[in-house]
DNA sequence: CGCTCGTCAAGAGCGGTGCTCTCGTTTCTT
DNA sequence: AAGAAACGAGAGCACCGCTCTTGACGAGCG
C-alpha cells in the first residue's frame, strides 16, 4: 500500500520541514554564520547524529533555506507585480522594486545568505537556479511586455555594444523577449542598480550618509525606471 | 630612551603585522569563515593564546583585515585615477570602475569581506570609516572635477528629488562639492550600479547568462558615464 | 504468526574551534 | 638592583561538524 509507505515519508517530511523551520529561526536571529546543527537538534530534543540522516551536511542545510529564500523573495516579487496593471510598467516595476527592498529590510540574514558572499569554495547547486530567478523571470517578464507595447523611450545615447555581448544579450533575451540589445543592458543596470542599492544599505554602506533611505530609494528606482525609458 | 622602549614596541608591531599577513594569506586560501586563530598561531610556531596579546578577539583581528582590504582597495583606485589626465573625466570613471573590479577579481575573499554581508550582529567600528570611504573619495572629485568644468550632460528628465533627500544630498556632497542635487542621485546609482553589478559577477548571480563579464561590464560602465553626464 | 531487514534515534567519540586562566619568564621602568 | 608591566606557553572549558556503533522500532514476507 502506498498508504502505509506514505505515512513512514509523510513523517519523514514533517520532520524534515519542522528542521529547516528551527534552522530558519536560528539564522534570522544569529545569522548563517552563528546557524549550529548541534542547536537545532536540541531545539528539537533530538541527537544531533539524527539530524544527518535528514542533512547530509550543514550545507545542504544551509542550501535548502537559501532555495527557500529564493521562493519567499520571488513570491513576494510575483504577489507585488500581479497587483498592479499589467500596463501600468512603470508602477510594476517600482512595485518589484520595493518588494525586493521590503523582503530584505525584513529578512535581512537572508537576504545576505542569497545577495552576500556566498561560501569562500563556492559553487551553486544547480537546484538552486528555478528558485534564484523567479524574480528576475518577473523583472524580464515587465520589460518586455514595456518594450512590446512601445512604452519604452529610453533617453540619451549609449556606445554600440560590444560583438562579444551579442550572445550575452540572447541569453538575457530569453526572459526579456523581443527585446533590442540596447535596452537588455538597460535592463541589466537597472537590475544589478536595484540590488547594488539595497546591498550598499543593508550592509552599511550608507551609514553617516543617507539617513531617509525610504526616500531616496524610492526616488533613486524612478530615475533607474526614466533610464530605462519607462514613462514617468 | 625611545629607542629602548622603541625596540619593544617596534617587535610588537612587527609581530603584529605578522599575524595579519599570515591571517590575510588564510583568507585568501579559505574565506572569512575558514580563517581560525589556532591556525594561525600554529604557522608561526606560537601557542594560540599568545594571539590573544595582539588581538583581543577574532573579530577584531578580520577589522583590522578589513581595514587593511579597504586601503588596498582605496590606494589601487587612487592610482588609478592619478594615471588619467585630469581633465579626462570619462577615462578616470572608468579608470576607477576597472580598477575595482580588477582588485575584486584579484582578492574575491577580500572584496566579500568589505562588500558581501557583514557578520549578523554587525556594527561598523568607526575607525575602518576613514578607509572605507577612500575609493568613494576619489569618485567624489571626479564627479566634482567634471561639473565643476561644465562637462556633464545627463541625458533625459528626472523626477524632482523629494524634500527629504536634501539633507542627505548636502552629507553626500561633502565628496562631491558643488554638484547639484539631481548629479548626485545620478552619482549614487553609477556607484551602487559599479558595486552591484561587481557583486553580482563575483556572487554568482552571472552564471549561465553573462559569460564575456569584462566586456559586458566595460561597456555597461561606458552607458553609466553617459547617464551620468559624462561625454562618450 | 514469527522473522528478517531497512529505517531511525541515541550516544560516545574525534579533531577542531574561540577564548580564559594561570604560571613562569622576559623586558622595560624607576 | 628591585619592582612592574608585558609576554609566551600550556591546560582547560564549552562549543562545533561529523562519524561510527549500538539498540529499538515497524513494515513486508514466508
Amino acid at each position: 500500500m502506498s498508504s502505509s509507505r506514505t505515512a513512514r515519508e509523510r513523517v519523514r517530511a514533517e520532520l524534515t520541514r519542522e528542521i529547516t523551520d528551527v534552522a530558519r529561526e536560528q539564522l534570522v536571529v544569529d545569522g548563517a554564520s552563528g546557524l549550529s546543527l548541534r542547536a537545532v537538534a536540541r531545539e528539537l530534543g533530538m541527537a544531533s547524529s539524527a539530524i544527518y540522516r535528514y542533512f547530509p551536511s550543514k550545507d545542504d542545510l544551509l542550501t535548502a533555506l537559501i532555495i527557500d529564500g529564493y521562493n519567499a523573495l520571488g513570491e513576494a516579487v510575483e504577489n507585488a507585480d500581479a497587483a498592479v496593471p499589467r500596463t501600468d510598467h512603470t508602477g510594476r516595476w517600482l512595485a518589484v522594486c520595493h518588494a525586493v527592498r521590503d523582503w530584505a529590510l525584513a529578512h535581512p540574514h537572508e537576504y545576505a545568505l542569497l545577495y552576500g558572499s556566498p561560501v569562500p569554495g563556492y559553487q551553486a547547486p544547480q537546484d538552486t537556479v528555478p528558485a534564484a530567478i523567479r524574480d528576475t523571470v518577473v523583472y524580464g517578464r515587465i520589460v518586455s511586455d514595456a518594450h512590446r507595447a512601445g512604452a519604452l523611450n529610453p533617453p540619451g545615447d549609449h556606445p554600440p555594444v560590444p560583438p562579444s555581448f551579442r550572445e550575452d544579450a540572447a541569453r538575457v533575451r530569453e526572459l526579456m523577449p523581443g527585446v533590442p540589445d540596447d535596452v537588455i543592458v538597460r535592463g541589466l543596470i537597472a537590475w544589478t542598480g536595484l540590488f547594488g542599492w539595497i546591498s550598499f544599505e543593508l550592509f552599511g554602506q550608507f551609514n553617516n550618509a543617507i539617513l531617509d533611505r525610504a526616500a531616496a530609494f524610492d526616488h533613486t528606482m524612478r530615475c533607474h525606471a526614466r533610464t530605462l525609458g519607462l514613462p514617468a
